[in-house]
DNA sequence: CATTTGATAACG
DNA sequence: GTTATCAAATGT
């Protein structure tokens, strides 16, 4: 179970597509000999060359943005309000700084863990949020500019029966990124509807 | 609605 | 180098 990664080829389509792709996709870390697997039920697309809400516009190079400019399939992970780890995925080729923002999962294996520390018992509380999945994952800043085609943290596609249909995909506005002026409105965001782990109505 | 701190940018 | 401002959220 979930040993099947999605190859290199898969992270360097848009940002848009992959975004939607991944939904019901399993992101797996193992960390300390460790397994967590949650189905992604939740993401947000930043475009790096146009887009106000993204850390790397209008295309702009810094330490922490530098991993958006290689290669897709790797992970792009920052600090927000100095507590809380965020995980992305890059996608595209080299110089196209796009990413795709993890933002809730459906915990599916290891959920010992998951409690452990995320200090709750409630299923529910672990990983429907963006903040609160990188928790329960125990993905940190240790995991900055990681292979996705590697052992530590990975995609896996869902089988066959289990992909979702387009119809099944609600789009909506993204979320806490009031300052980004036209983009506020773009429909970037992506979700399984009628999903209980959502993080946000 | 209060919390809380690393990253970034604007200095000198 | 030092300082000031802000931020892809969370818990209540």
């Amino acid at each position: 179970m979930f040993s099947v990664k999605y190859p290199r080829d898969f992270y360097l389509q848009d940002a848009e597509q992959v975004a939607q792709q991944i939904l019901g996709s399993y992101l797996c870390t193992c960390i300390d000999d460790q397994l967590t697997v949650g189905k992604i039920v939740e993401t947000e697309i930043y475009l790096g060359s146009i887009d106000k809400a993204a850390h790397s516009y209008p295309n702009k190079k810094t330490p922490r943005t530098q991993i958006q400019f290689g290669l897709g399939g790797y992970a792009y992970i920052f600090l927000v309000y100095g507590m809380y780890y965020q995980f992305c995925i890059v996608t595209g080729p080299v110089d196209v700084p796009d990413v795709i923002l993890i933002r809730a999962l459906e915990p599916i294996a290891g959920i010992e863990y998951m409690m452990a520390r995320c200090k709750t018992q409630q299923v529910k509380n672990l990983t429907n949020g963006p903040g609160k999945l990188c928790i329960s994952l125990n993905i940190t800043k240790n995991l900055y500019g990681a292979d996705l085609l590697g052992e530590e943290i990975w995609l896996s596609p869902p089988h066959p029966v289990d992909i979702i249909n387009m119809n099944q995909i609600q789009t909506a506005k993204r979320i806490g990124i009031d300052y980004a002026e036209e983009f506020v409105d773009k429909l970037w965001r992506f979700y399984i509807k009628d999903n209980q782990y959502i993080s946000k109505k």
